[in-house]
DNA sequence: GTTTGTGAACAGTTTCACAGCT
DNA sequence: AGCTGTGAAACTGTTCACAAAC
């Protein structure tokens, strides 16, 4: 940040980039494409920051963190910094991916377009149920557990998607990274435990109602207790998303 | 914090609990109801800490926002505990739930277990598509968009899932407020503009999977360049769940 | 002895406000 | 004029370390 390694070759300095920041190009990087898809070819910071609901400061701030630099007095080029964007998050490439688990919720996943808009090419479908292995989904073979070590090291996947109910997560979870996945995103209601150089994401459903069950329920007692403000509690939950206006721009 | 609201009765004041902690709390509810099955009936901060993948100081302070006191130089009873996380997170009722959009994805959520578990019912479903219309998933009849308002307001819905298609996303959104919901669950991949007193959450599989592989390219880029050791690069995205041993705990 | 609860130090993130460039 | 890039301030969140309680 204030850190500004000179770096070897003129290249702009992609050290550190902050990982709130890293959480939030993604939500810009689709933004542009609708911006881009509508003709629009420059954009302003505030612009952009409006329709992808964040402070106009902190999408500047969060763009510098790239060496992205745009033009003082005019703004953004969209393709640019679609570009830019991209580089920085290693999407200038195809991501093969491997799905372990392949019920209703799999089957969700696989018939998801959003993957391939992205480069991510899903790589195998893998179960443990005999019944669901050997069927198609969406045109790509259900493989059994076993097959696993062989179809990640012949694609060189290294994202596995877990899918399976929560008893079986951390049998998976291991299989995987021996299989020699290193970045895992997990769907299983359950804590995974991995060595310290895999990275490890979640979404959890139920968590997220629970959140929200929580803002229903303190929305009731304070208007119980205090029927005309608001008291001071705290402000949005998690990812801080900054409501600044009337209507609250939420979610990317 | 270290402000100590005096607080009307004697009640252990729950008013201020921080956002980075609410967010926490299911992930604790979780692993002490596996602690519960376990028959164990008194857990100790690092013990249940671990567990749920955090550190014990954190844990300790996420508790105290809570007023919820264990017993120093014994631990923390489990029920007793589960109770006031629960009662902190408004579960002891039930929160009835609509879902929006009954594709692959709603058919997932619908199926899904851990819904029903902590309290959440699916009160409706609702699509936008005749054909879909009418028929049963689940048990549950897919009702017509038309039915929305009357449906949450007979239940008294105040949660919403949104699982349609982007392109939908925003119009239902604004059906659902008007029609009464307060907070949604947002899975469509757009960013939702609501009113400021409505609190909306996303799940976004395209952003999660962008994350990771920002991860998979910085650790490509940095083995390039630094065969060695890891060069500063910032800790753990988002979420942050620091890990503090050779094998991190990842994860909810 | 053990373990909690918490002030204080630290780290990370957001926002402000303005200098500097077009 | 307009808009970006960024120090500095403000805020939020995490971790340490220890006094207090059992």
């Amino acid at each position: 940040m204030s850190e500004q390694l000179p770096d070897r070759a003129g290249v702009p300095s992609q050290r550190a980039i902050p990982a709130a920041t890293v959480a939030r190009l993604p939500g810009y990087l689709r933004v542009l494409g609708e911006f881009a898809n509508g003709q629009q070819s420059r954009i302003s910071s505030s612009q952009l920051a409006i329709a992808a609901g964040v402070n106009p400061a902190k999408l500047r701030k969060d763009l510098s963190h790239l060496g992205s630099y745009g033009v003082r007095g005019v703004g953004y080029t969209v393709e640019h910094l679609m570009d830019q964007i991209s580089r920085a998050l290693g999407l200038n490439r195809d991501w093969p991916v491997v799905v372990v688990g392949v019920g209703h919720l799999g089957r969700a996943l696989v018939g998801y377009d959003g993957f391939a808009a992205r480069g991510f090419r899903i790589a195998a479908l893998v179960d443990a149920n005999p019944t669901i292995v050997g069927q198609h989904v969406s045109g790509l073979p259900v493989h059994d557990m076993t097959q696993l070590p062989a179809l990640v090291s012949a694609d060189g996947v290294k994202i596995g998607i877990i899918a399976t109910p929560a008893v079986a997560a951390q049998e998976v979870c291991d299989q995987l990274v021996s299989a020699g996945v290193t970045s895992i995103l997990n769907f299983a209601p359950r804590v995974l435990t991995a060595a310290s150089g895999i990275e490890v994401r979640k979404v959890d459903v139920a968590m997220e109602l629970q959140i929200l069950s929580f803002h229903e329920h303190r929305r009731d007692t304070e208007h119980r207790r205090d029927p005309v403000g608001v008291l001071a509690t705290g402000g949005p939950i998690s990812d801080g998303h900054a409501g600044f206006d009337v209507r609250a721009e939420v979610g990317s």
